[in-house]
Order: C-alpha cells, then sequence, then structure tokens
DNA sequence: TTGTATGCGTTATCAG
DNA sequence: CTGATAACGCATACAA
C-alpha cells in the first residue's frame, strides 16, 4: 500500500507550491513556461494520479455521470448507452449505469445516490420519464437534482434546469408508414406497445396522421407490449381475419421476431407474402431472415449529441436542446409491393 | 443552488458535536440512544444527503464500482452486468460500466480511472483477461490496482491481491456434451470460439476429454468467433461431408441462430433432423424456433457471489476464491435421438 | 507569475 | 459516552 503520491509531493520536490502545481495540472494560462514543465515533468517521474474524489470534493463536481435506462439488455438501450460510453471515457468521463427496470422507486434511488456523489451530471432516457404524464415523485427528484447537478433527459421536463435531447419518434413512423405506402401497401398494421407510454402515443398518432393525410381509412392497432410474443399473438389475431393486412409495423425489432415466427406458422412468408417493418434497427435487424427494414435515431450521433451536451454542462458551457437527429433508415430486404 | 446539509448543520441543530453525528449515521455503537434518536430525526427533518465524495476522500474508499466487460450489447454480459447492477444498487453501491471491446488500452484506461477516483473496487470479466497469457501490461495494471483497491476477476490472476471469482467452462461442456452422447449422438461438432481465448480453450479441453471418456475418436471442431455468421459458416462446410454430425454445439446462443439458419436453408430441420445445444443460456434460446437447450453458469448465483464478495472486500471482512458456482442447464426442444 | 491560507464534508485520533 | 481537531487531496480567493 504504497503512499499515494499529491501535488504536495510534487510541490516539495519542485520547491514550487501547490497553488502552482495545481494551475500547471488544470492548463490554467498565467504560468511559465518553464515552471510548468518542471511540473509535467516530476509529476510523472513521480507517478502521479490526479485524485478525483479530493478535486470532486472541492469543485463539487465528479467525474463520473450516471446513466439511468429501463433495461441495458434490449439492444435499442444496449447499443446507446455502449456507444455513450465509448464517447465519455475518451473524454475522461465513466458513466454508472442503472436499470430502472421502469420502477419508480429504482429512478429516485438512483437520482439520490448520485446527487450524493456529487456526481458530474445524471442522463435519463425513457423509462417512467416515457408516461404520459411524469409521476410526480419522479418530476420532483429530477428538478431538485437539476439544480445541483447537470440533468439532461429524453423527454423535455418543464419548468426545470434540465436539458432535453429528444428521439423523434413521429418522424421515425412517418418514415416507415410512407415507404410502405408508396410501395402500395393499404392496410399496414401497427403491432406492439402500450398506450401509457409517451413515445408509442406519439409513434401511434404519427400513424393516424400520415394514414390520413394519404386517406387511408383503416387504421389497424393492436396494442401490447414491446416482446416477441406481443408479436407473435397479435399476428395470429391480426391474420385470422377475412382481408388481414399486408404489411406489419412492430414496435421494436424483437417484437418483429415474433411477428415473423407467427407468420411462418400460418404460411406466409415475411418479404414475399407480408412486408414487416420496425422500429430500433439494431442488430436484431440484420439477424433475421429475412433481414428487416427498420428506422431509429442514428445512434452514434444520438450519443455523441447526449455526451458533448452534458460535458458542455459540466464545464459550463453554452447548450441547447436538440430536437433534430437524423434517423438511420435501413430498407433490406423484408419488405415488396403488395401486388 | 440551495446550500447543502452537513452534519455541521445538524450539529449546530442539535447541540452536539460533528462527531457525534458521524457516529451516530455510521451505526458507531457507543452513543446514548436519546441522542443517537435526536440525530436521526433533525437529520431527516433537515433532509441531509451524505457526501460520498467527502466520505470517500476521508476513507479512501467510494461506493462506485467499476466493472469492465468485453460488450454489454451482447445477452451473456447484459445478462450478468444487470443482475449485478440490482444486487449492487440495493446494497447502496453504483455500478460504473466500461465496454472493452478486449480493447488492451481501455482496459487498462479504464483502471486508472477507477484508482484516480478511489472507486470502492473493480471487477473484471473476460477481455483480455481471457487470453492465454494475459497481457503484461494488463497483468501490472490488476496488480498495482489489487495493492489499492478490491479487484475481483473471472480468472485467476497468480501473485495478486485479486479475487476469483470463477466461471467453469469445462463443467458446462461436459454437461452438454454428456445430454448429447446419453441421447445417443457420436457424431458432435463444435462450433465457434477463438484459440486464443482462454474459456474457448477450456470448452475444447472438455470436449476432448468427455470424447474420450466415451471412447468416441471422432472429434469436429469449426474454429472461429462468436458471432452468428461462425455459426452459419461452420454448418454449411460441415454439413457437406458425406456424414455429417449428428449434433452441434455452439459456443453461444448467437452463434447457434446461424447454424440453425444455415441448417435450414440446407433443408436440415433443428431439433429432428440435428441435434443443436448452445452455451449461455439467454434469452435468445427461448427467443428461437425451436427453443434452445442451452447451459451457463447460474447467472444470479454468481452475480450475487461476485458483488457479496467485492462488498466484504470493501468492508475488509474475510472473503475466498470461489470456484463451485452451479450451473443452469435448460432443456429444451433442440435435440433428439439421432436414430 | 507565484505563494499563502482556507474551505469542501467526513472520518478518526485523542482527550475529556 | 462525547467533543476538539487533525487529516484526506485539491482548488481558489487573495496577497505579494
Amino acid at each position: 500500500m504504497g503512499k499515494n503520491i499529491t501535488i504536495v509531493d510534487i510541490a516539495k520536490e519542485t520547491g514550487l507550491s501547490v497553488a502552482t502545481v495545481s494551475r500547471v495540472l488544470n492548463r490554467h494560462s498565467s504560468v511559465r513556461e518553464e515552471t510548468r514543465r518542471k511540473v509535467i515533468e516530476t509529476a510523472s517521474r513521480l507517478g502521479y494520479q490526479e485524485n478525483y474524489l479530493a478535486k470532486g470534493l472541492s469543485t463539487m463536481a465528479g467525474n463520473m455521470i450516471g446513466m439511468l435506462i429501463p433495461d441495458i439488455r434490449t439492444p435499442f438501450y444496449g447499443r446507446i448507452f455502449s456507444e455513450c460510453e465509448r464517447i465519455a471515457l475518451e473524454k475522461g468521463y465513466v458513466l454508472a449505469l442503472c436499470n430502472s427496470f421502469n420502477n419508480l422507486k429504482r429512478e429516485t434511488h438512483f437520482y439520490t445516490h448520485l446527487l450524493a456523489q456529487h456526481a458530474g451530471g445524471v442522463i435519463q432516457i425513457g423509462g417512467s420519464l416515457d408516461r404520459q404524464i411524469i409521476p410526480p415523485q419522479l418530476y420532483n427528484q429530477i428538478k431538485s437534482t437539476a439544480e445541483k447537478i447537470p440533468v439532461i433527459t429524453s423527454v423535455p421536463v418543464e419548468d426545470s434546469e434540465c436539458r432535453c435531447v429528444y428521439v423523434d419518434n413521429a418522424r421515425c413512423m412517418r418514415t416507415l408508414l410512407e415507404y410502405l405506402i408508396k410501395l402500395g401497401h393499404r392496410k399496414i398494421a401497427f403491432v406492439g406497445g402500450r398506450s401509457n407510454v409517451k413515445s408509442t402515443v406519439e409513434k401511434r398518432q404519427a400513424y393516424y396522421d400520415v394514414l390520413k393525410e394519404h386517406e387511408i381509412r383503416e387504421a389497424i392497432i393492436s396494442e401490447g407490449n414491446y416482446g416477441q410474443e406481443d408479436g407473435y399473438f397479435a399476428v395470429k389475431k391480426l391474420f385470422r381475419q377475412k382481408f388481414p393486412p399486408t404489411a406489419v409495423i412492430a414496435i421494436t425489432d424483437i417484437c418483429a421476431i415474433g411477428v415473423i415466427q407467427a407468420l411462418n406458422e400460418m404460411g406466409l412468408r415475411c418479404g414475399t407474402d407480408v412486408s414487416v417493418v420496425s422500429f430500433d434497427n439494431t442488430y436484431i435487424a440484420e439477424m433475421l431472415e429475412p433481414e428487416l427494414t427498420s428506422v431509429s435515431t442514428d445512434y452514434e450521433i444520438l450519443s455523441e449529441t447526449i455526451i458533448n451536451t452534458m460535458i458542455d454542462m459540466i464545464e459550463k458551457r453554452e447548450t441547447r436542446d436538440v430536437y433534430d437527429i437524423p434517423l438511420m433508415f435501413s430498407i433490406r430486404n423484408s419488405c415488396t409491393s403488395p401486388f
């Protein structure tokens, strides 16, 4: 357990004061080049490692950023987190992750923890934030947290200091639907998703809007959850009818798996008999047979925006809400014209 | 930005000293019940929140635990992390996650960071740790880190203070293979996995061992990576022969997806014509058609062991290496007798 | 440009 | 059982 090297040691060694050493280490301009070099040299010679705890205690802002998402095991959140983590580490920040499992208690608990650590900031994507009305308990927690440390959310939080990096669900739906309509589909089902989830509601609304714009009367919606079985049972139900849909929009790639399975069981082939598209555009889409046409926000740009905004907030630069992350629309071979 | 409530405030409010307040808050025995109650009461009345930074600076041990894994997006690591995170949060610890992507630089970088934060500890599973010979750069980093904060690894690290929570790959392979042999299979292929990865080598060795025990001469191994395409191409190659295997062991669930796809394309049906099993037993196994027989370490017990051991180390209790985590062997419907 | 002194919130070591 | 006070490592306002 060798004693830790501190700036005091460096100060002693160089004959300078801790203040000067500190200035050098933080790239504070006003310091002579010679002393600067001397400090750098002895720092690395002694094997100095900065102590973030002390730094944090002094500045009241750690270099750990908390990320709160519903479930890292889903390909969607897994992808977002991984991109964010990669960028953050490059910039000298560490990401702490919490699966909320949409559990309000876990969410507020996590905020409390991060606050207690004076974390650099918190990022929340989805979860209870994605309810039609944000639960007051969470709302208050976010609001009071945002007064002390930077907070970024995937949804605007009114009357708070949060920044919002918005995922445009409506635009995603529009892209998918217009693509199918252009192929000639008129009977298009939208499968999966709960109606108390904001992102889903936004997708539904866009679904109705676009149908209307194209004067398509028939909306076919099957509510459910976001899993494979939801796609499966929806298809089983929907395709029992006389004039079944010719195309299906699945709420997630995972949901699409179920759609395709059910289709197969009914002797229908995805990509020829029925067109299938999905949200999220994760590796699952490329894994299926046939490969799925899918849409999502551009993960890299989204993640970069989130992290950069967060760091700007931490380092007290100007920031703005972001509503215009580009989409990633990948046309593969799960669709054809219905004729 | 309301000023933070500290123990000093509580001390003032109660007329006690900070020392006493601190003692109460840390359940240090010797303190009168009455003063104890008074402290607790005013603490909650004032809305006191402990400051982990200050605490950490004082004790030189934070409540953040770092977890270093190859890639959270894989179902295997996603599952392990999620279980660990759930348990850790319950016990008051936060998990910071780093995807190493098997990149040595990222790995050592992460250790450096955690050290600088005086993290509670570090857990590394797989990655460069899983090479036949641990790269010296990483070895040194682990060794020196372990001298300062608790470190747990999935593989024993010789001559260091790490604790090891071992995942018994050989036993997993044995379980799978003996199951297939009992069903009557004699031509069993083992598909996927690189030969510079320790866990894979252990599986291979067990594969040879068990075959030998059952006097099966023919070992059929197809090296590759751990993805879907590796399973796919392996089958395409292996099943071109006159007497193809009657069973396939895939190195991961994901790899098995490719196996099944290739089989389908060749007009062979998994579960009737060919038996398929895999490692990892993730949700993917239940998602496939037919559902896959699969084996892994029991995730819950593994994760609980890891976190409990870590916390014991942090709180300086006795610990021991763990080599006997039970397995989770799920027999589903991807296998039959070959006759 | 550099140094001095103080604070950040806790824990821990001594005394009482 | 309780209280003063010195660390812990760093940043920074104020002086020089």
